[in-house]
DNA sequence: CTGAAGCCTGCGGATTTCGCAGAAGTGGGG
DNA sequence: CCCCACTTCTGCGAAATCCGCAGGCTTCAG
């Protein structure tokens, strides 16, 4: 019973990848459970409890109601250097005509790691994540400039991260 | 079996916190139970072992060490607008001198969750998380802009975030 | 009033985590 | 070649945690 990831995942069929806009509201209670999970992903139930002011079950069952929500994930993050991935960019895109089914397809694509549509000169950033020089030219130039509505693309290569949190709340 | 741990020599201890260019190599064990905490960063460090190889202390004491050197991190992540946050951008930065000084004063404003270094038209690039209007106006007017080197600034305000995955590896 | 739904608590058993001691492989000096 | 220092893996109890379930409390609609 390693896996009861997978219960949730038959019960609705909304992809939790895909995060939306006006998610549910939250109590200060939930925000604060979030707090202390972004400080440390693997902290025991009774501990957060402690924390927030409640039982260990309850936080149990409102962790696992936050997951199956899809409102948060609990995940490892790495630089991806150190993983094997040697060359990123953020790529702004200019799209004429539906923004939206660009901004899908490029979310299909499983190079793109981040995608998403701004206001400014850009109508999409999208971050790309690639194993070496070839495998980004080949993103960019045959597969984000090759998507219908795509007008142009500006693409700016990583040199360096710097700084890569997920504290919010936490200020 | 595990017979080719070349990796990890030296045992340099530098600050985890911050994202280093060129970390350790890391092996295919390693590797592969960065990606079982991918998809669960709960999941049993038994149903690692079991799924990579390896004993459950094994597991336990390499990803202690991961978590140490600060090449990944457990944590909770969210869609910000679900937790409070309504204003989002992405800041493209011109600059005049030293970069990496420029660099490092974005890293320590709370409210630059990501800081990337890199070629192309802008210097830098910087993901703010703010509250909002007025906080993000004050972010980048009164406090990106204030910063010495810091030659100008294109704003991106976020509409909508569509992707947002962490699952480098398992593709 | 009554039933359904939502959320919390307490509790016991199964599972997991944790710390430690020992084995096994590696890479120099002497 | 042997020995030592270092690293990493394994096995194993003890302690802590996770998990499912039954029950209590409140809210809300009929």
């Amino acid at each position: 019973m390693h896996s009861d990831v997978v219960a949730s995942r038959s019960a609705e069929h909304r992809d939790s990848r895909e995060p939306r806009s006006g998610g549910p509201q939250l109590d200060s209670v939930s925000l604060a459970i979030i707090e202390q999970l972004q400080e440390d992903g693997r902290r025991p139930y009774a501990a957060i409890g402690k924390a927030v002011g409640l039982s260990e079950a309850a936080v149990r069952q409102r962790v696992q109601k936050l997951l199956d929500q899809g409102v948060m994930q609990i995940v490892a993050v790495t630089d991806p250097l150190t993983v094997g991935f040697r060359r990123q960019a953020m790529v702004g895109v200019h799209v004429e005509g539906d923004v939206e089914s660009v901004a899908d397809a490029l979310t299909a694509m499983s190079e793109c790691e981040y995608v998403v549509m701004t206001a400014g000169s850009f109508d999409l950033m999208v971050e790309i994540v690639c194993e070496d020089d070839d495998h980004l030219l080949e993103v960019i130039n045959r597969r984000i400039r090759a998507l219908p509505g795509v007008r142009s693309t500006e693409s700016f290569v990583y040199l360096k991260l710097k700084k890569q949190t997920y504290m919010w709340g936490t200020r």
